[in-house]
DNA sequence: TAGGCCATCTGGTCCT
DNA sequence: AGGACCAGATGGCCTA
């Protein structure tokens, strides 16, 4: 092709403004190039313009100084050829640019699907992907067992190999204090979380960080202890409770109850003081493509008595919602501090 | 200031 | 040939 229908080609096309400054950039590569700086006297360029041009063809013959070079011949590099050459390299940044924008939006999908999405304190990406796997990995445990885990072990699956700032991330969106559920801590935690902390196999990809800090070993606060209450009636839900029913018969979960707990939305436990339901936690899970899902979604599976959402169902974020997201959240606090 | 995270540029490789 | 994908390099920004 001639280089002039190339170039056409090209300035046909729209340019953004960070082209514009790619091309600057390239201008002031052209210039470098032109006082033969870098490139390794242009050999890296020869190869990538290739051998089409034959009104550039000429070779460095007669060079005694140096060892013959293997490889294509070099050619110098004319201003036609920088011109082709910066076009094509603008267009090749422009095309990654975008294929990276795609990649991060896909992510941000990501993040929002993920338990605790929050807006302002972005999961970084590595962990947005290490968080999307537990959560895949429990939810599949989930399904795979027929069971319901308790939530201190879902809550387990979902930090392994999590760094710490994610792991009190998972914290914060639980109320609850990293000690009271990342493994390593098992001798300081409480007989009956022990217990509730066994009922997933141990994550077979869990991913071990060499480098990650180990969690906080501070005082235990009492007040971020996990209580769970089994709720009175029977339902698919309750073997969520299974092993706090059968195994935490301890007087602790006798006392006051803890906040209503929840998973960045994807689980909540509402406190309703007035009614029978008072001493116990109604699980949802409001992930959209469960709780949405009606009767095709794994809604399904735990839904097959009352509604127990608190939450009213146009509240919840599409699947690609922010503000309904918010809302829940903010209805999610609003159920925790409400005491 | 070091380290983490990120966006971008870049050149190589593979595929269509 | 051109585009997609990838990984390395680099520099900016932020935070502890």
């Amino acid at each position: 092709m001639p280089e002039s229908q190339s170039t056409s080609n090209w300035t046909d096309e729209c340019l953004s403004s960070q082209d514009e400054h790619d091309m600057e950039k390239n201008n002031r590569e052209h210039d470098r190039m032109s006082k033969g700086e870098d490139y390794e006297d242009d050999d890296e360029l020869n190869r990538l313009e290739g051998d089409d041009d034959e009104e550039d063809e000429e070779e460095e013959e007669g060079d005694d100084q140096k060892p013959k070079r293997r490889g294509p011949k070099k050619k110098k590099m004319t201003k036609a050829r920088l011109q082709r050459f910066k076009m094509r390299r603008t267009k090749a940044n422009t095309r990654e640019r975008n294929r990276m924008h795609g990649l991060n939006d896909a992510l941000d999908s990501l993040r929002k699907v993920v338990p605790c999405y929050s807006k302002t304190q972005k999961l970084s990406k590595i962990e947005t992907l290490r968080l999307a796997k537990n959560y895949i990995w429990a939810l599949s445990e989930t399904l795979r067992s027929g069971k319901s885990p308790d939530l201190m072990s879902f809550v387990q699956a979902l930090c392994k190999g999590l760094s710490q700032p994610t792991t009190n991330l998972v914290a914060g969106c639980l109320q609850l204090n990293p000690r009271t559920f990342l493994p390593e801590q098992s001798q300081e935690i409480p007989s009956h979380m022990q217990t509730a902390s066994s009922s997933f196999p141990v994550h077979p990809y869990s991913y071990h960080s060499p480098g990650l800090p180990s969690p906080p070993y501070g005082t235990m606060d009492s007040s971020h202890i996990f209580h769970v209450k089994p709720h009175s009636y029977g339902s698919a839900l309750e073997p969520f409770f299974e092993s706090t029913l059968t195994d935490c018969a301890s007087p602790s979960f006798d006392g006051p109850l803890s906040p209503p707990l929840s998973v960045n939305g994807n689980f909540s436990f509402k406190h309703e003081p007035s009614s029978e339901f008072e001493k116990n936690y109604a699980f949802t899970m409001h992930y959209p493509a469960a709780s949405l899902a009606g009767p095709q979604g794994h809604a399904s599976l735990y839904s097959n008595t009352a509604p127990r959402c608190e939450i009213p169902i146009d509240n919840i974020m599409s699947y690609d919602g922010h503000s309904h997201h918010e809302r829940v959240m903010s209805a999610q606090l609003n159920a925790i501090f409400h005491d």
